[in-house]
DNA sequence: TTTATATACATAAGAAAACTATGTATATAA
DNA sequence: TTATATACATAGTTTTCTTATGTATATAAA
């Protein structure tokens, strides 16, 4: 999903927490967030975003409504009560993830 | 081949920067060595680590000896120079990800 | 006018990586 | 004798991503 392979596995994150700091938002809006946030480092694919939207709405997370913009469909999509509840258990998962990385790798910065 | 599923992606990193570490080092031995660093919250599985391993010395990365210890057959791993070039590109490559999501969801600690 | 780029959605085929389950075998503690 | 630890391995399946393709409109450039 990105020049840097190993963002494997975070995807549905950081949609969710996308979505929870920007209340609605439409799938190529999503792509362009994320390459502007990462300074054009990470280039988020259709292939990649669309699936993990319909695997999120599937799974109850987010709802969707449509809008016409300029003739062309727009596909937006919000966080879901439960989609709420689901950011905050993804962020404290990337959290430990990190750290356990930081830890395995030792790559952290120094003790406090 | 955690109790975090996120971990997925960066096996490989991690077992090239344990051989980097430790020069000489088994299967088994790398699992109870990640057990111990990450204070239990990893538990590598035989299912992911042993093809990983293979993996790694199939592309070049790491060369093997084996021991009997004990009557059990015990296979030893150690970086050849193409892998130990790899341990040096895969730990900036995972530095780049840290950073990148931690940056999208807005882990970052403090402002430098 | 045609072509390229941007906007906007979607799916299908394939690869990579992991999980679960299973298998072999020895040593040791309960 | 049964369970746990040590030590290897593979097979089947699932998840997730990449690459490729497809449809369609708007606009800027050649």
């Amino acid at each position: 999903m990105s020049t840097n392979p190993l963002l494997k596995g975070s995807l549905q994150t950081i949609i969710l927490k996308l979505l929870e700091d920007n209340d609605e938002m439409y799938g190529y809006e999503i792509t362009q967030k994320v390459k502007e946030v990462s300074d054009g480092e990470v280039m988020l694919t259709e292939g990649a975003l669309y699936p993990a939207l319909h695997k999120l709405e599937a799974d109850g997370f987010l709802e969707t409504f449509t809008q016409i913009v300029d003739n062309r469909v727009r596909k937006y999509y919000r966080l879901t009560e439960r989609g709420g509840k689901e950011v905050t258990s993804k962020l404290t998962e990337a959290r430990a993830f990190i750290d356990q990385l930081q830890t395995l790798l030792n790559l952290k910065p120094a003790a406090k």
